[in-house]
RNA sequence: GGGCCAUUAGCUCAAUUGGCAGAGCAUCUGACUCUUAAUCAGCAGGUUCGCGGUUCGAUUCCGCGAUGGCCCA
């Protein structure tokens, strides 16, 4: 066992003491009758006159000793307030409990409602109990804890002592809460499919491999619930959804962590259009809902997000936010060229959709600021997703970009098991040396389809990074409460 | 995967050209019954991320490694 520092020696001695006056360093018969929130909300007793009791309970997380009193704040989920403990108050035998207390244990106090000199609202205290020693100290109070890394590691030690951090969260489940509302609200239906997948399909990703000893085979955890959804299609439910996580084998980033959380959904009888309105319907409203405003700054940038958002397509952003000529654009060879021109590596058997894929992100993506829908994506990379009527090199498919990122990604859904088994089998074959992306067709989701699938729409959204862009954050690890790192040093 | 930066007391940070490793807060001892970064007096607290190298001497310079951050792929 490693030497221990000081600080925490002397925590565990006051535990000792506190023991032996014989205090439960550990007790759990304390029930308060109030949150903090609610009491800092009562009424306050008439002048002079003392008002009814209160038992509350917290974190001490800041205390001001004056020998003979003190003034400390406690801290529980509902927020904080002030306690002022007077020997005189509560006694000399409780009072010697309360002399053994710091910052960082958990206590609770009966008490009643007053304000101090300088006007605070506080609870003067006729009775004490310690509740949860703490061993350990908090971080200091006035920079408290700023350490990236500590943050991340001891998110516990963060949401104590940062109460932003809590916002953060509490937005994130709200957020979640409300995109559920507004699917549920539409008759779609939450469902749940299975996250160790047989085949990793769905999306283009390198997966997780694990193994099931008993019927000895490899899985992968999900990188995409999406042909599990519509094998529901299939089934006869008609608008589907999932709000849950996927994983990728892939670099981390601050916006990419391994696991992640995405909310894909189903509707039947609906295009990729629909999809569009639905999507600036269901976004500007949750900013209401939860920023009170559809207009927000992220990161010293002003996005509206108020409708309708820009639509264009892949060419025409290639032309009016890339700069390449129109010509070029619509040129196959060209554009081809224009690709290894800006260092772009094609693969041998990637074709003109892939390059404008490429130029697109290369040039355009990041200079998308307000919501914009880029549609019309070459069928090339697009193996999912339903042919335009007009043009079969195109697919009718979106993606959403705000802040230079993808936040959605859309598309009518191929419901042609021959198109679907041809497109998929050429995957495959184009997947290049690394065999752990696309490892096999999925049969079972062919003959699904040779069942008939009526003709749908469905769309994936990030929620992390739709989190990111509501909350303010730089970095998806903001969003995450506990994001993947490497083992501590 | 590549580049740059960081890592020093529990926390937040200093340390001159390579020359005794420091401060604030927290802790500890004492005083203090309306403070809120309480105040006052005093004490203590270090594998300077790790392993090597250069040097009379390394927190400082060099190499390798670890972890994190930012940028790029």
């Amino acid at each position: 066992m490693n030497k221990e520092s000081q600080v925490l020696k002397n925590r565990i001695k006051k535990a000792a003491d506190l023991a032996e006056l014989g205090a439960n360093l550990y007790a759990n018969d304390f029930i308060p009758d109030q949150t903090i929130a609610a009491l800092l909300s009562m009424p306050l007793p008439a002048e002079n006159s003392r008002g009814p009791e209160h038992l509350i309970a917290g974190r001490i997380i800041g205390l001001r000793r004056f020998g003979k009193a003190a003034f400390l704040h406690l801290q529980d989920a509902s927020g904080r307030m002030q306690v002022y403990v007077k020997r005189d108050e509560v006694g000399t035998d409780n009072y010697d409990w309360f002399k053994k207390l710091e910052v960082g244990d958990f206590a609770g106090f009966r008490g009643s409602l007053f304000i101090t000199k300088t006007g605070e609202l506080s609870l003067k205290a006729s009775w004490v109990k310690p509740i949860t020693k703490a061993l350990r100290p908090l971080p200091e109070k006035f920079h408290g804890l700023t350490d990236v890394e500590t943050r991340y590691r001891q998110r516990y030690v963060d949401l104590i002592v940062n109460p932003e951090v809590k916002d953060v969260f509490r937005k994130r489940v709200e957020i979640i809460r409300l995109i559920r509302d507004f699917l549920n609200n539409r008759d779609f239906m939450e469902v749940e499919t299975p996250m160790m997948h047989p085949i990793a399909g769905g999306a283009t990703a390198k997966p997780f491999k694990t193994h099931h000893n008993a019927l000895n085979m490899d899985l992968y955890l999900r990188i995409a619930p999406e042909l599990y959804l519509k094998r529901l299609l299939v089934g006869g439910f008609e608008r589907v959804f999932e709000i849950n996580r996927n994983f990728r084998n892939e670099g981390l980033s601050t916006r990419h962590n391994p696991e992640f959380t995405m909310c894909e959904f189903y509707q039947a009888y609906a295009t990729y259009e629909d999809m569009m309105n639905l999507t600036e319907e269901m976004i500007s409203w949750i900013s209401s809902e939860v920023n009170g405003s559809m207009q927000i700054n992220y990161q010293g940038t002003e996005v509206n997000l108020a409708p309708p958002w820009r639509r264009m397509t892949m060419a025409q952003s290639l032309t009016e936010i890339g700069g390449i000529a129109a010509e070029t654009v619509a040129d196959d060879e060209a554009v081809m060229a224009l690709a290894k021109e800006k260092g772009i590596q094609l693969e041998q058997n990637d074709g003109p959709g892939k390059a404008r894929t490429e130029l697109f992100e290369l040039l355009v993506e990041e200079n998308i600021i307000d919501p914009t829908f880029i549609t019309a994506y070459p069928t090339e990379v697009s193996p999912l997703a339903r042919r335009n009527a007009e043009d079969p090199s195109i697919t009718d498919r979106f993606e959403l970009f705000i802040t230079g990122r993808e936040i959605a990604n859309a598309f009518s859904e191929l419901n042609d098991p021959v198109d679907q088994c041809r497109r998929m089998e050429s995957q495959i074959a184009n997947r290049g040396d690394d065999e752990e992306i696309f490892p096999e067709l999925d049969k079972d989701f062919i003959r699904a389809l040779e069942y008939g699938m009526p003709p749908a729409a469905g769309q994936g959204i990030g929620i992390d990074r739709l989190v990111m862009l509501l909350t303010n954050a730089a970095s998806i690890r903001d969003v995450i409460l506990f994001p993947h790192l490497r083992p501590e040093a």
